[in-house]
DNA sequence: CCCATTTCGTTAGCTATGCTAATGAATTAT
DNA sequence: ATAATTCATTAGCATAGCTAACGAAATGGG
């Protein structure tokens, strides 16, 4: 009993899926305080981190289509979080760059979320912290695989 | 470079988060096979593994107000995959049970997901699946410590 | 016993996210 | 020069989440 009780393929698919669904619907409490909704707050942390960036490029690092990322910019850009300029190459590009209003709103929206998962990290033991991310790097792997095998994606 | 390369908490945090957020990106376009969305799957699965249950329950059960419920319900059940019973000893309330047909399309789609995850999972070593069992495990206890924890959710 | 209160579910109406199809505008290729 | 492609937007649809307001049923106090 002292490693993984139920460490057959399909129990830990199930409690994979499960887990995932638990954590995230916790943390979205966190993220509704920088007052914005999930896909706005994760696609202004890509315009923030990635530097300005296309419409499409950023539609296809969040995974969505480019009308769903349009409507999702023109949100943010009324809360003056990021404002949109014209490629000077290439008339059809749009350029969306993040506002000092938005890094700052993003800053602050990202430590409050790390914050609270950091702070009951923390209060596992060391061994544990290291399984859990040496889970974390072999999950990221999985997915991986994931992706790289998915049927219906094109690309 | 042999156990976990970003172990502090914060990157931990961040890690945790993305890979939650991927995973379930990716395990959506399995779960959209059984014809169902995931909120739908989700209630369907509760009704199917609790028995009959009344709306109150099975709402917050999911973490969803009333009138949510009643509409995932009310598409579950034009789907003829539920039925409503009025209560004989009070009128107010609603059971809702799963049908055949719904227990039939639970059950595929369930196994849909465990087997497009679990097939990956079993490429893993054997190392790294119980590693990764006991990361959730740990995972699920420090949301379970974050759920006693969170401010704004009575009971 | 009647009336007020509470409880359960639904309806109405809003916001937000996702999609596809069609369109406009600009670039590239023939 | 014209055709084809590409990038973003608009329009329109479905779903899911919420609150507020309501109807129906049960409960409780006077």
């Amino acid at each position: 009993m002292s490693i993984a009780p139920h460490s057959d393929p399909e129990n830990l698919a199930e409690l994979l899926h499960s887990t995932a669904i638990r954590l995230l619907r916790t943390v979205r409490r966190v993220d509704e305080a920088s007052g914005l909704t999930a896909p706005r707050l994760s696609a202004l942390s890509v315009i923030v981190f990635n530097g300005a960036i296309t419409l499409g490029k950023l539609a296809e690092a969040e995974q969505v289509q480019p009308p769903t990322m349009t409507r999702i910019v023109n949100a943010l850009e009324e809360q003056e979080l990021v404002v949109k300029a014209q490629d000077p190459r290439d008339g059809r590009v749009i350029r969306i760059a993040a506002t000092t209003k938005g890094k700052k709103v993003l800053i602050r929206g990202r430590a409050r979320r790390v914050q609270f998962l950091s702070e009951l990290i923390r209060h596992l033991e060391k061994a544990e912290q290291e399984n859990l991310s040496a889970a974390l790097v072999t999950i990221q792997e999985v997915i991986d695989r994931i992706s790289s095998v998915r049927p219906d994606v094109p690309e």
